[in-house]
DNA sequence: ATTTTGGTTAAGCATGTCCTTAAGTATATT
DNA sequence: AATATACTTAAGGACATGCTTAACCAAAAT
């Protein structure tokens, strides 16, 4: 069973490698085989399976075979997993962000409070 | 020289450690020196170090040392390019569905009229 | 039936990653 | 001046990654 952060290693570790980001890309214009994922990289056949075999440990990409013919598809939910991570450490640092701007508001106040007492 | 592809690698690279991901979510709470983010980890100083590099070299944390202490901040711009990444391909694969849609759409239409004219 | 096509498996190699320990440097502190 | 602190550098080892080539298999085409 997979826990959440180790689901998350997966899903950045399948988006660290350019080859699978330009499959993942091309899987956004539709399904496609697993030669037509093939046709645009410079490599072997087996290296292709290999990034897709990762794809796939990810989530990120589902695929079934008919025939002789393996068609891959996107995942949409895997996808957004990564993005709401990011968004969560956004939201977490605008946060402290208010939290210091509140905080040097109060200082500049007291400071005119002191000035006023004077 | 470092194009948005390469930065990208560093970048969704930097995120796949889960390590470097608690770091980050520590540093979204504020600064945090090197031994306060080590603090919590269950590894060497040195280890650390190693990690603060490559989420340095990412662009997602700075560093400034003054005296013997170095104090590191996370770079919010930096989040969002990965951020940014993952959401356009979102788009686009919703963009697809939307043209698929379409297509099923007119097949039904054309069903229809086919339909009506019998 | 034979050959082609599309994919798969296995093995191996070069390089990269993540950690370690040992030793070092530069600033505080006492 | 001597010691403690905060980090830094260097070297190395275990394992992971990203390729390769050489078979191999099953579905389709001839």
């Amino acid at each position: 069973m997979l826990n959440q952060n180790a689901l998350l290693d997966l899903t950045f570790q399948a988006l660290t490698d350019s080859t699978r980001r330009s499959m993942l890309a091309q899987l956004t214009q539709g399904p496609a085989t697993v030669s037509e994922l093939a046709r645009p990289l410079a490599m072997s056949l087996p290296a292709v399976m290999q990034h897709l075999a990762v794809l796939e440990s990810s989530g990120l990409v589902r695929s079934e075979k008919v025939g002789r013919v393996r068609t891959c598809r996107i995942d949409p939910q895997a996808l957004s997993l990564a993005e709401q991570w990011l968004n969560q450490r956004r939201i977490e640092w605008e946060q402290h962000l208010d939290r210091l701007g509140d905080y040097l508001e109060t200082m500049k106040t007291e400071g005119e409070s002191n000035d006023n007492g004077k």
